[in-house]
DNA sequence: GACGCAATCCGAAACGTTTCGGATTTATGG
DNA sequence: CCATAAATCCGAAACGTTTCGGATTGCGTC
């Protein structure tokens, strides 16, 4: 464990001078500069973090907090989550943690704490809800964080979104045109961020166009391909009352539901029109469906670089506005959508 | 941020005092014991890490590091591993850091950096292979380490691992006793520690029953669904020499496999038998199967806590011999399996 | 009252880095 | 050769904690 002390004396340059060296300071000449470099690499030098924090602050370090309940398949964009943005902070020269709690944890005691450790230059969230409380918490204690979604429409953090209200609110509009009425929306779980958005989307999609809303229409359950499956088939139950169009949450949702259909001997488009929105998901890809799939998408892994960049700025500068970035959605028409049947 | 010396005013006692009160050293009485945490609590005072670890030398932290290639379903149980470790390393007061390199590092240089810049106290090393080069890095620069599996026979570092030759052997020998002589063996990967010893548990099954090990017999993929399904249907594309008996390496591919031979028109077990080690894979169980499948187990998920433990241990006592356990294989016989058929 | 022992406490040094303020050297132009 | 500015360099303090060695107190015993 060499030190900036041996390397100094090892070239008999101050340590402030090798320090500034290191960190390439401006006012250390590149002859010297360069020297240092060899020396420390001759020596196998490399910074104490510690020390270096302790006089900075700063530790280089952020943090993601999950509860630990593994729900199965929805839990796969975990993974691709985590290590999307463990490779964005480590290109920005930041270490990024997982801290997984133990199933059934309180979560606001294990932010509390890691909030005042001091531990940590800055939190991400995500899985974010209306109003949600970490914000809330983070924000009072002034620690820097990012949002993957927003917690309220006038937010004042930092976050990356998608724009949900558009997603729903544009399916809704399109089968409208085509004549449909009665559309069912399979959405995530209520006290979502992203679900609520879309609701409202969809929502206010209904109200333009003069339609009511129709509570039975309305499915709130964990986007899996088997909740898809099992919410079409109850939707489908009264062939009277049934939906003719379907607008799904994501891609697994419109598996399923592409599934329960064929078995119940729907056509699509005939019978009943299908879109929906495609984070391009593990390999499962909309174009692959027959009928090809009508989706909004709007690449999921695109947000980890935003939200990376955007945590890494407001740790450089905490006082800087908060940084808010919705980002765009496509419409790709593909063969699942029609004109409503009589 | 209050810090030791706002408490020691606060209490009128020395930062010594203090210090060794919040760390529940032998030599300072119960009552000031309290007080120190009364204060603590009321100030909001929480150590700084930075600074203890500069004085310690340990960081309070295990990194476990990966190469970022996504390969779909294989990496489920990534997810399992890291938040298994996570709650393990938490539980014992240690911060579990997961580094994920970008797809196409090599990975040497980052275990190299990571090991000498010091702010590890020590390593989790997965997916080993026989001689893996890391074991060597880690061993030659004294830095405490666990593996999950064996780098060779005659390993002298931390491990945990299961009887991966015991599961071969066993598995072979029982078909054999059944009268089966050409027995598949769908294997991982080559080079990988435990397909290796699996691989040889075999042959040393088939060489003591005198029958004559066939490469054509031996399949050495990524353990998926998808290429059980594939292997098995190339292995019975001659239906002459085709095999009589499967042993897979995962219930993945037991899974596969069963599709395949369902599809082909064999009857298991009459025609072919199929037996699997189950490491007790996301939810999916052999006992589900039809007809329920013969399996060796050893819960994957039980790992965690003997990793961490050992590792932990390491840490502490940096010059204690080598903790080195194998685990058992449970056999459980289920009716995938029968005689050899003529 | 003196002694010894245990129970508590304390001052100071150390860990390795960054940074502030100033000092020294080197080049530049007259 | 001098004055000035620019380019380099340096000493010392500070960050918050742990720990070493020793100091103080209280208490029971003779």
């Amino acid at each position: 464990m060499a030190t900036l002390k041996d390397l100094s004396k090892h070239l008999g340059l101050s340590v402030t001078q090798v320090s500034r060296a290191i960190n390439d300071h401006a006012d250390v000449s590149q002859k010297t500069k360069e020297r240092v470099r060899e020396a420390a690499k001759e020596l196998g030098y490399a910074v104490n973090r510690s020390a270096r924090s302790l006089v900075t602050g700063k530790s280089g370090m952020v943090i993601l907090i999950r509860p630990g309940a593994l729900s199965g398949p929805a839990d796969m964009s975990v993974l691709e989550t985590i290590s999307g943005l463990s490779g964005e902070f480590h290109k920005r020269g930041m270490q990024f943690l997982l801290n997984i709690m133990p199933p059934g944890t309180d979560p606001m005691p294990v932010y509390q704490s890691a909030a005042t450790s001091g531990s940590f230059d800055g939190f991400v969230l995500i899985d974010t809800r209306r109003d949600d409380p970490r914000v809330a918490l983070l924000t009072e204690m002034g620690v820097p964080f990012v949002v993957h979604g927003r917690s309220d429409p006038a937010a004042d953090h930092n976050y990356y979104d998608i724009d949900n209200h558009q997603v729903a609110y544009t399916h809704a509009k399109n089968l409208l045109a085509l004549g449909h009425t009665r559309i069912a929306l399979l959405n995530g779980p209520r006290g979502y961020a992203y679900s609520e958005y879309r609701l409202q989307g969809y929502q206010k999609a209904l109200e333009e166009a003069g339609v009511s809303f129709d509570p039975a229409l309305l499915v709130s359950e964990q986007m899996t391909e088997g909740n898809g499956m099992i919410a079409t088939a109850r939707l489908f139950e009264d062939k009277v009352h049934r939906p003719t169009a379907l607008i799904c949450g994501n891609i697994l949702l419109a598996k399923g539901a592409y599934t329960a259909l064929g078995a119940m001997e729907y056509r699509i488009p005939e019978d009943v029109s299908v879109v929906s929105h495609d984070d391009v998901l593990h390999n499962i890809r909309g174009s692959a469906f027959y009928p090809a799939l009508t989706v909004s998408r709007s690449p999921f892994a695109n947000s980890w670089s935003h939200l990376a960049e955007i945590l890494c700025n407001a740790i450089q500068n905490p006082t800087a506005p908060p940084h808010q970035h919705v980002a765009e959605v496509e419409f790709i028409e593909r063969a699942s959508t029609g004109p409503a049947p009589k």
